[in-house]
DNA sequence: GGGAATATTCCC
DNA sequence: GGGAATATTCCC
């Protein structure tokens, strides 16, 4: 339980004491009016607070959370849902209230914490692309192997493809050896030596390589 | 130019009005004493100022950046740059200060500017980034399909140059067969040796392949 | 009625 | 000496 404030405490007592005239509760004792604001502020205030100006109070009830209702010319009366004849114990709960301009300093501290949060989740992103970007380099690295040999055994291939093109041209001489060598035989039967070349004929493999040079983007 | 502060103003001519033996200036009118507190509490608070306390009166004049030097018991010398005998085109520079916990959040308010605005770039960076690396992915992707296309090829042509492969050696076996067999027939009958040539025909190659697969990781 | 500057008091 | 709560004044 905290203490009443001072002017919180001052008023009750001023209301309470019944020496004066100019300030008294409603009859509920749920408000209390200033009856009098000429005597009030010269009779009560400088011994009560340290304002002269009664305008003063009103500025400070106003700042406790105060309602203010104008009754007759220069009469106010004020009520606070804490501030009640009779009910010492709540007038601790009649406390200064926050300006607008404070509770904007709370909402700046308030955007302080959201920022906190999404500076969090953007390096937790960070930290998710960073390690995606290992994986991608590491899946070049892959591929970047990979390629070279694939590159390799093209060169194998092709290295292959020409030695057999060079023995497909002895293959070549070969048979015009043996052609010729069926010159020498003239004067044999022509089937028989027909034969014999019809039979080389057949021997040799396919003439045309399938294999079409493709495009490669690595080479 | 601003105009001087009711506080400075009064004190200023307080000073000049020579109407009060407890405050004065010092002789190069630097400085000012207040030589009997008590008595200017006393005669000249209540008349200039809202408060009745002297320490008030200093506190505010610490609040204005006046430098406080106590001299004998009781008495006080203030000095403030810009407060000075006859100086008064200056009293306007003579400013409260801002308490070091303002100051501080106005640097904390600062701060959170500078951050949103960091944020903001990080914010716009972390974007970039992910999409630079989607688009990376794009083309991993890309290049994989390109890397299994080429596989698929290599493997067509190593089946093809397999088969190949296996029908030359038939051919080379044949040919080298065919030129011994020239050889040893060399005065034979050509009957006979015809009919041992159709035999050859039916001949099978050598059956293992001199092609060994490669391994491709896309296959 | 209430924001904001200034003043006062309280307190370490 | 100065931070911080409270009060007062000024002003829209």
């Amino acid at each position: 339980m905290g203490k009443p404030k001072i002017l919180i405490k001052n008023l009750y007592e001023i209301l309470q004491s019944e020496k004066f005239d100019c300030i008294r509760w409603t009859d509920n004792g749920r408000a209390f009016i200033i009856v009098d604001p000429e005597e009030f502020q010269k009779s009560i205030m400088p011994e009560y607070f340290y304002s002269t100006q009664i305008k003063s109070l009103y500025r400070q009830l106003n700042s406790y959370g105060f309602k203010m209702r104008s009754l007759e010319i220069n009469q106010k009366m004020f009520s606070h849902k804490w501030f009640i004849q009779g009910n010492i114990s709540s007038l601790y709960k009649v406390e200064r209230q926050r300006t607008k301009s404070i509770a904007h300093l709370d909402k700046e501290k308030d955007s302080i914490v959201i920022m906190r949060e999404e500076m969090k989740q953007l390096k937790e992103e960070l930290e998710t692309l960073q390690s995606q970007q290992n994986s991608i380099l590491k899946q070049i690295r892959i591929h970047s192997i990979i390629q070279t040999y694939i590159c390799k055994n093209i060169k194998k291939i092709c290295d292959e493809q020409k030695k057999f093109n060079l023995e497909r041209e002895q293959e070549t001489r070969l048979v015009i050896y043996f052609t010729s060598m069926f010159e020498i035989f003239k004067g044999f039967q022509f089937e028989i030596a027909s034969n014999i070349i019809l039979q080389l004929k057949d021997i040799g493999g396919p003439q045309t390589p399938s294999f079409s040079p493709m495009i490669f983007p690595y080479m």
